[in-house]
DNA sequence: TAAAAGTGGACTAAAATAGTCCTATATCAT
DNA sequence: ATGATATAGGACTATTTTAGTCCACTTTTA
């Protein structure tokens, strides 16, 4: 499937949902608001805390809170940051080099298509995951190239 | 992560491997040319018949060829047919009701994106894929709506 | 009628994913 | 000081998905 992981699927609800606060959110707090269940909650936000997308404090009174650029971040660096590499062969990715490669009909069209759909969600930011008329707008922006097909 | 199957890809090596083709061919012979392991060619081969992309014949003489329309399919259905559900997210299925949907935030923004994804994957045939000029032509039409971030 | 193909589906092994739990550390209120 | 409340790091297990093989059966043709 071209299916995101579950995991970064909750991680981007949290993500959002630090988005619409600006002091610190404790774990706990955003296992219920989310109703994801804690311990998963709490993986996720050491995680993102990591990957510089958050930010945290120990201690009473502490949580976790956006890092400041997160909510401009593109959802394919978003992506990119949860999920590891977003190749969508493991040909397409230049880190690995594929076993059949050199017997190939397809050659680097993957690679192409890769950067087809990267662009498509580089396009897009966290905060414009919670504003749907941005989406809307984005969405219209795909431009058939040609109308013989479908 | 956002790749496909192994598996998939190898379907698609497979048929553009058939594609290069008229006559009947054999399991044997793209395992052959393809480098893929005869058994799993076989499965694979076995699955396409089964979803329509290829027709077969038994016995001697027999084998594989691409059905009529395959050349022509779009990326995006070829992908579907071979993976089932596309969908990015379990929540941008229609299909499965998303077990914290009644407190998300992200609401249909997932859907909006999936829906980006395919688009752009439909433009492209499974003949596209081994026309690299084609294949360039389609990744120049993605336009950037702004150009503030990154 | 034997050889060469595909058909259907069971089966296993390996890898990825999801999710929980435990121990340690930091912070603050009292 | 110290207890309560947080995060930090990471081990660990169970489940699910994916990859890949194999076998018994059917069809076709020389």
């Amino acid at each position: 499937m071209l299916r995101i992981k579950k995991m970064t699927d909750y991680a981007v609800l949290i993500l959002a949902n630090l988005a619409l606060h600006d002091n610190y959110v404790t774990a706990k707090e955003i296992s219920s608001s989310t109703h994801i269940a804690l311990p998963t909650v709490q993986k996720l936000l050491k995680q993102l805390n990591r990957k510089g997308l958050v930010i945290s404090k120990q201690g009473v009174l502490g949580g976790y809170s956006l890092h400041g650029d997160t909510k401009e971040i593109s959802v394919a660096l978003l992506l990119n940051a949860l999920e590891g590499n977003l190749s969508i062969t493991e040909c397409a990715s230049h880190t690995d080099k594929c076993s059949v490669q050199d017997f190939c009909q397809i050659g680097n069209a993957w690679q192409l298509i890769n950067q087809k759909v990267f662009n498509s969600l580089d396009d897009l930011t966290l905060m414009d995951l919670i504003r749907p008329k941005r989406i809307k707008q984005f969405l219209s922006t795909n431009i058939p190239i040609n109308t013989t097909n479908h």
